[in-house]
DNA sequence: GGCCAGGCCGGTG
DNA sequence: CACCGGCATGGC
C-alpha cells in the first residue's frame, strides 16, 4: 500500500527533485534542483526548514531571498549581525522573533548532525531535524509534516491509532527500504499531493488517489 | 475579513 | 503521554 501509493504519485507528478534552494547564478530559487549539496547549500536548506515552520514556503522563501538581497547568506555573515536584526530580515516568514532566535541557537551549536541532539537545540523539533537530516545531509529518515498526517489519515483511518511524531515515522519507515532518495522524493510527492488535491478542503474529483481511498468523496 | 500555511515551546492534567 | 495557547506574516 504504501509503496504502490509511492508508485501512483510518482506516475502522476512526476519527479518533484527537492529541496528548492536558490541557484547562485540567477538568483532565483530552483523547485526541481539536482546541483550538488555543499555547505552553503546545506545551511541554505536549514535556514529554509526553519523558517517554514507553520508558514506557507513562498513566505519563507522571501526570508532566505531577503538575506542574500543583504548578502547575509551564510554562516559567518549570521553570526555577526544582533538577533534583531537578524529578525527584522526574516519578518516575511511569520514568528519572526522566535525564528531569529532559533537560527542563533542553531549557529551556536558545534556537535555533530545526530538526531538526538539536534533535537537538544532549542527550536528545532523533528520535523525540523528530520527535514534537515534527509535534505540536507541525506540521511535515510522519513519527515513526518502535517500533511503526511493528513493525506494518511484519510487514506488509511487505521493510522488513527499513530498518536506520536515517531509512531508516524517507524510506521513508513517499516514499510519502505532504507533509502534517503526515496525518502525524499516520496515526501516531496505527498507535499505536492496535499497542495494540489488533499488540501484541508479536498479535491478528490481529481486526485490520483481517489480508487483507493476511504475518504472520497 | 477569515482561513490557511512543509511547527515548536512551555505549561497543564 | 496528550492536549492547549502563544507565536505572526502574506496570499487567496
Amino acid at each position: 500500500m504504501i509503496n504502490s501509493i509511492y508508485q501512483k504519485l510518482l506516475n502522476h507528478f512526476g519527479e518533484q527533485g527537492w529541496w528548492p534552494t536558490i541557484n547562485p547564478k540567477t538568483g532565483k530559487i530552483e523547485y526541481h534542483s539536482k546541483r550538488h549539496i555543499d555547505e552553503n547549500k546545506r545551511f541554505e536548506i536549514i535556514l529554509g526548514a526553519i523558517l517554514t515552520q507553520n508558514t506557507s514556503w513562498k513566505n519563507a522563501e522571501k526570508a532566505i531571498l531577503n538575506l542574500r538581497k543583504n548578502k547575509l547568506l551564510s554562516k559567518e555573515k549570521l553570526n555577526k549581525i544582533p538577533v534583531k536584526k537578524l529578525s527584522s530580515l526574516i519578518k516575511s516568514s511569520g514568528y519572526y522573533n522566535q525564528k531569529a532566535r532559533k537560527i542563533k541557537e542553531f549557529l551556536a551549536y558545534k556537535g555533530l548532525m545526530k538526531r538526538q541532539k539536534l533535537l537538544g537545540i532549542w527550536g528545532l523539533g523533528p520535523e525540523t531535524v528530520d527535514s534537515i537530516l534527509l535534505y540536507a545531509y541525506n540521511r535515510p529518515v522519513f519527515v513526518i509534516d502535517s500533511y503526511t498526517k493528513r493525506i494518511f489519515s484519510r487514506l488509511m483511518p487505521q493510522t488513527s491509532k499513530l498518536k506520536t511524531y515517531e509512531g508516524w515515522q517507524k510506521f513508513f519507515e517499516s514499510k519502505l527500504p532504507k533509502n534517503a532518495e526515496l525518502f525524499k522524493e516520496y515526501h516531496a510527492l505527498i507535499v505536492h499531493l496535499a497542495k494540489e488535491n488533499c488540501r484541508k478542503n479536498p479535491e478528490c474529483v481529481s486526485c490520483p488517489l481517489r480508487e483507493q481511498c476511504k475518504s472520497f468523496r
